[in-house]
DNA sequence: AAGAAATTTAGAACGATTCTAAAGACTGCG
DNA sequence: CGCAGTCTTTAGAATCGTTCTAAATTTCTT
C-alpha cells in the first residue's frame, strides 16, 4: 500500500506538483472533482456546493483560490459568457462553446471543423491571443 | 420655435417614444451622449462620469435603469467580453469585436467580410440566438 | 521532529449592479 | 391651464460575485 495516504490519489497528487502547485488536501478534492471525469464547466460556487457534499469540505475562497490558480497552471481555461459569472472550462484545448441563455448551460463544440475566414488583422500594436466564438442559442 | 422646450432634441425624444419609453430629461441626455455620434461603447460607469459633466447630471441608479432599458427595447446590446463588467454597444447590427487585453478597450470589425462555416447544430430543443466573435489581442 | 514557507479559513472588504421607497416629472384629460 | 394618475428618478441600502486580511493550520525540507 501507499507510504503515507491510504486512498489517496498520486494521479492528482503528480498533476498538481508538475503544475507548481502544492498537492493540499483540498486541491486535490478539486482536482478531482474537476479531471476525474469528462471534460465540465463550472462555477466557483456550483464547484463549493459540491465540494462541500464530500468528505474534504472546502472553504468558498478556497474554491476561488484554487480556480485562479488551476487557471494560471493552465489547467483550467476561464470562459465570459454573462455578466456577472465567471466560467471554469476543464477543457483547455481548442473548442467553443454553445450557450444556452435562460438556464445559463454551456456546451462544447469542437473548433477543427469550423472555418473562421476573412478576420481583418489586430489593431496595430497588437497580436493575437485567442478566438472566442459563443454561439447563444435559446428554448 | 418649439412649442414647450427650446433646445430640446426633438430626434431623441420621438425615438424614445417609438422604443415605447417616456422621453424624459435623463434619457435624453443619455440618448444624445450614446447615438448622436458614431458607434460607441460605454459602461455605466463611464456614461455616468460623462453624463456628470453635462447640464443635466444623472444619478448612477438611473444610468443603469436606462442602459437596460435601452438594451430592451433594442436600440443597445449588450457584449459580455470580461467578468465582473458590461459593455453596452450602440452598434446594433451584426459586427464582431477586438478586445484588447490590458486595457478593456473594444473595436467593432464588420461581420459581412468574416465567414464562419461549419457550425454544429444548436443542441436539441434550442434555437439560435446570436453568435459573438470575440477576438482577444494584447499588447 | 522542528523550522520555514505556503496554504487555508472566517469574516471583512470590495466593486458592480439592483432594490427600496419617497420625491419628482410626464401625460392625458377636463 | 390644472389636476390626477402613472411612470421615473434618486439616495441610500442591499445584494452578489469575488478578493483581501490576518491568524491558524498544513506541507515541505532538513
Ligand atoms: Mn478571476
Ligand atoms: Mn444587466
Ligand atoms: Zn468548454
Ligand atoms: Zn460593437
Amino acid at each position: 500500500m501507499g507510504s503515507t495516504m491510504p486512498g489517496a490519489s498520486p494521479d492528482f497528487t503528480a498533476r498538481l506538483r508538475a503544475a507548481g502547485l502544492r498537492p493540499t488536501r483540498q486541491r486535490v478534492a478539486l482536482a478531482r472533482l474537476l479531471f476525474e471525469s469528462g471534460h465540465r464547466h463550472v462555477t466557483a460556487e456550483s464547484l463549493h456546493v459540491e465540494v462541500k457534499s464530500t468528505q474534504m469540505p472546502v472553504s468558498l475562497a478556497t474554491v476561488y483560490n484554487a480556480l485562479n490558480q488551476f487557471r494560471d497552471a493552465g489547467l483550467l481555461r476561464e470562459v465570459v459568457v454573462a455578466p456577472g459569472r465567471s466560467y471554469f472550462d476543464t477543457n483547455t484545448g481548442h473548442h467553443h462553446h454553445f450557450f444556452v441563455e435562460p438556464d445559463g448551460a454551456l456546451h462544447d463544440f469542437p473548433s477543427d471543423k469550423v472555418t473562421i475566414a476573412g478576420l481583418p488583422a489586430p489593431p496595430k500594436g497588437t497580436r493575437l491571443s485567442r478566438v472566442d466564438v459563443i454561439v447563444r442559442v435559446r428554448r
